[in-house]
DNA sequence: GCTTGACCTTAACCTTACTTGAGGTCTTAT
DNA sequence: ATAAGACCTCAAGTAAGGTTAAGGTCAAGC
């Protein structure tokens, strides 16, 4: 094992400790710097070093992530925070209360889709003027630019 | 207005006409020809024409990228029709129901994080060990890559 | 018969989120 | 002291799903 962090001295972590740690491959953290998401110092050699914290910035990322968010949505989020500082319980119960409503809208429409897949299954009424899966579109379509009742977004 | 179809006898439909009725713009039908999702034939002078039933082809296109289902998936259910036919009430159907069955799973998903982020928001436990949306990767990083417990695709 | 708008093709570009490759340096165990 | 393995930078590639541009043709109305 060849990892500097051997030494209980030295808190910090090397590119490859996040990386195992955190589940994230070295050249998306590599890339996660440079997107402006996390930060580093370097060693003498010119090597990144990183303070515990990053682990929970990563973290956050990953649950931003996966909630749907950009990254770039997550820079601003965290370049918002008073001295740009990793977030606190604080900021993290904030942030994720602004992501969980996004999450909520986004499992809103899927499930209104589905509903309407659902009433559409058998009916076979894509082929028919009724159906607002299909409908809205090929009769609406003639006064102009397609409207898309379903999703508004 | 040049539309071609002011003559009533010729029922085909024109590129812009498609992309009129449908909310969908020529370059995106050029692209979906190109992918092989739809077909058109042409006239003397090398211009799509489109049976009318394309409108339902690209209807269910629409619907199924609104449910998360990649152009790919789309052109391969496509080809498993016989003949390679424009899907019918009943294979609409038997489409509908699989790719209903793909959306709730992701609803399902989303609807699981939205629960572990509401049971985070406030706890703080980002920082802690015991919270499930940080703690696996900290924790079991150790033992390789990370594990994705809460997204296990 | 000419202008205008719709259409044609091919190729390049866009965004997001990364990965891969090339060529070179650092660190650490032995 | 050296070899292995971790790390460095920068450029280019990838995937999906298109859009935009360039240069040219076609069709319709006046």
């Amino acid at each position: 094992m060849k990892h500097p962090a051997r030494n209980p001295f030295a808190d910090d972590l090397s590119v490859g400790q996040v990386a195992s740690r955190s589940g994230i491959a070295v050249s998306a953290l590599h890339f996660y710097e440079a997107e402006g998401l996390i930060r580093s110092r370097r060693n003498a050699g010119n090597q990144r070093r990183y303070p515990r914290e990053v682990l929970r910035r990563v973290a956050i990322i990953k649950v931003a992530q996966r909630t749907g968010i950009p990254l770039k949505t997550i820079r601003e989020a965290f370049k918002a925070l008073p001295q740009e500082r990793t977030p606190t319980a604080d900021d993290w119960s904030r942030l994720s209360a602004a992501w969980k409503a996004e999450l909520e809208h986004r499992i809103d429409r899927l499930t209104r889709l589905r509903d309407h897949l659902t009433d559409c299954i058998g009916c076979g009424c894509l082929s028919v003027r009724s159906c607002p899966l299909h409908n809205p579109w090929d009769e609406l379509g003639k006064q102009g630019a397609g409207p898309r009742l379903l999703d508004p977004d």
